[in-house]
DNA sequence: CGGTTTTGACCAGCGC
DNA sequence: GCGCTGGTCAAAACCG
């Protein structure tokens, strides 16, 4: 084109001048072109890195949590089960969306549809596993069993008091794999995650179906402590108790147990991924101690620090906190609603472990590393702190708020948890930890 | 009437 | 072996 009108240009004298400007000009115009496409096309490159990025932060959290179940998951089934995880991780992104990031919103709505489709499956619980794997969350390690393992929410693997419960749990249908872990190493219990929080109420609304199997008065505490155990699926082996404490009537001590095996409701995925990722980070043998006061000086690190009694506790347990605040009567101010995102900075920023073996030390300061290895504990329990405003509510106040407001609860667990870089890198130290430990 | 709570009995683990 | 304790069972009571 060009040499045309180089020709034309060279014929016709006359415009020469004024050709050449236009050819300057055109010329220019050309290379800007190129060069927005060039950054066009560079644009989409970076939109395409930045998807695969996120989707393998996704499905390396994904993983991460398939691995805290299956995790000590015995001969069995293993191999099937990793590539079943593998293969499953489009639908596992459920789970790491759930876990207090914030996903892009195409996906989320994708996830919405496949929330709702499990859960007009989800009334048989027994067939539709593979549906459920998304969404089966929990604490249980020790059970250690793929996603897919979960038609046999029976196999309780802990020879302790779990085997009743895989007993009685033979009255439905398969028992062929309940007993297929007789546990290797008794050592190997569940993780127990329990919740401080100040409530009135006798128990706190996590969103989940609850059953009551037993009270009992336990030694040195007044207080009668409740046995729980999850309704929503007939053989899911979650179980929780409930007590109050001993020096504070109005602190409520809830401590979860157990992986849910069945799709949850929407309002418990909340309490079901915290507890989860609190047990995977005490799982993962991160028996840290650190405290993320970066973000928020304000609420600072000398936050209390209520140690549980867990020396005499035989199970790994991990205390989320939520009494630290004084019970003022900031429930007003400390506005509940889900959209949690204002409170959160703060909240995230007393996010702390510690080793309760440790009783009296101070380890919140130090913010350093506290690996009690020569406790006599066969575990260690670790404590998160996670300075709450959570209000006691007046009785008077209408359960609807009450419900709201405990949801946000455990809303803002997670989010605490998950969302604080501390978090993460504990995440990724599981997670490497925990591939390490498997695949080898 | 089905699901949940209550409550005494039962059992396993542990220390002596 | 014995007693204590934590955890669970299961029948009866309760409830919507
Ligand atoms: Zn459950």
């Amino acid at each position: 084109m060009e040499k045309k009108r180089d020709n034309s240009i060279s014929s016709a004298n006359n415009h020469e001048e004024e050709d050449v400007k236009k050819i300057s000009k055109d010329d220019e115009f050309k290379s800007a072109i190129a060069e927005v496409n060039k950054i066009k096309l560079e644009n989409a490159r970076l939109k395409l890195l930045l998807q695969q990025i996120e989707k393998d932060y996704t499905s390396l959290q994904t993983r991460f949590f398939n691995i805290c179940q299956p995790d000590f998951k015995k001969s069995s089934g293993s191999p099937t089960c990793t590539h079943e995880n593998i293969a499953d991780e489009e639908e596992s992104e459920l789970v790491s969306l759930r876990l207090g990031r914030s996903p892009s919103p195409s996906e989320y709505k994708k996830v919405d549809k496949k929330r709702s489709y499990d859960k007009t499956i989800e009334d048989s619980p027994s067939c539709n596993d593979q549906s459920n794997n998304g969404l089966k969350l929990g604490l249980d390690y020790s059970t250690g069993v793929c996603e897919s393992e979960f038609i046999k929410p029976s196999n309780d693997p802990s020879p302790g008091p779990t085997s009743e419960v895989v007993k009685t749990v033979k009255k439905c249908d398969d028992e062929s794999i309940k007993k297929d872990d007789e546990v290797s190493q008794p050592n190997v219990k569940r993780a127990r995650v329990s919740v401080r929080t100040k409530c009135d109420y006798p128990t706190i609304n996590d969103g989940c179906q609850w059953r009551k199997y037993g009270q009992k008065i336990s030694r040195g505490n007044p207080c009668p402590r409740s046995y729980y155990r999850c309704s929503v699926a007939p053989l899911c082996p979650v179980r929780k108790q409930v007590q109050r404490c001993l020096e504070d009537m109005s602190i409520l001590i809830t401590t979860y147990e157990g992986t849910h095996n069945h799709s949850l409701p929407i309002e418990a995925t909340a309490m079901a991924s915290t507890t989860s990722a609190a047990a995977s980070m005490l799982l993962s043998g991160s028996s840290t101690s650190f405290q993320t006061s970066k973000n928020l000086p304000n609420i600072s690190k000398t936050t209390p620090l209520y140690l549980s009694n867990s020396s005499s506790n035989p199970f790994p347990t991990i205390t989320l906190d939520f009494t630290t605040f004084p019970t003022t009567s900031s429930f007003t101010s400390f506005n509940f609603p889900s959209n949690f995102q204002s409170g959160l900075g703060f909240l995230s920023n007393s996010l702390s472990f510690s080793s309760t073996e440790s009783t009296t030390m101070p380890i919140l300061g130090s913010g350093g590393l506290n690996y009690d290895s020569t406790s006599t504990l066969p575990y260690h329990n670790n404590l998160i702190n996670i300075g709450s405003s959570h209000k006691q509510f007046d009785t008077s106040s209408n359960k609807l708020k009450e419900d709201s407001s405990q949801q946000a609860l455990t809303e803002t667990l997670t989010k605490a948890i998950t969302s604080d870089p501390s978090f993460q890198s504990v995440l990724a130290a599981a997670i490497s930890s925990m591939v390490g430990a498997t695949k080898t």
